[in-house]
DNA sequence: TAAAAATACTCCATAGGTATTTTAT
DNA sequence: ATAAAATACCTATGGAGTATTTTTA
């Protein structure tokens, strides 16, 4: 299993159609079907049912594409994340307060 | 970017060593070599910075081992939910109570 | 019968292997 | 001097394309 097989299901999810979901892609529609057949074998789960004319998500197509948007988000996530630290962005700092605002009070910088 | 990438990234992290991890990988030295080096390209950051014997991870690469780790955990999810959806088993009930002991009753099925 | 997906094949891009070189201790 | 990673080159697996068949509304 590779992250093509997730954006192709996400593509196909949301089209509803394997044709279009394909020019989407940017590959050919017989190329689609081949991986999202695959991506079912291997997760022995059968994500769409043919009907013919179209397709429709199972209960298992479902959950699995809230799955996979999470999964390709965990991904951008990390990328962004790597470039930052890289740039010497080691994280941020989160300060809060649950007090009565009257108790805050801002650090003042003293000339020397 | 595939899933690929994550994998092999991850076990080099573990392993602080290329050759150890390609083993662990069932791959040569030079194709584990060539992926990393590839990962590294397409997020633009460097994960490992290599010290002629052996690699140490960037700070960049800590964090995306975190979520390198996180992607395929999910990735793990995805798969048992699609499965667990295809068996029929749509969810889990949880049932919350927050008061005495005493107030809780457990239902009985009556015969009929 | 028509619109869509599946199948059959062919091709080629690239993952991965072997041999070797480079690098830093 | 040596252990590890990088580079060079070759092989072959499988992703993707075109043509065609199958399916069901």
């Amino acid at each position: 299993m590779e992250l093509r097989h997730f954006r192709y299901f996400i593509a196909a999810a949301e089209e509803l159609n394997f044709r279009r979901a394909a020019v989407r892609l940017r590959i050919a529609q017989p190329a689609l079907s081949v991986q999202i057949r695959q991506l079912e074998t291997e997760i022995k789960a059968r994500l769409f049912s043919r009907e013919g004319r179209g397709i429709k998500l199972t209960e298992a197509g479902r959950v699995f594409l809230d799955q996979a948007r999470k999964t390709l988000a965990d991904v951008a996530r990390g990328v962004a994340l790597a470039q930052h630290a890289a740039n010497g962005d080691i994280g941020h700092l989160v300060i809060g307060h649950n007090g009565p605002a009257e108790l805050l009070a801002f650090p003042t910088i003293v000339p020397a």
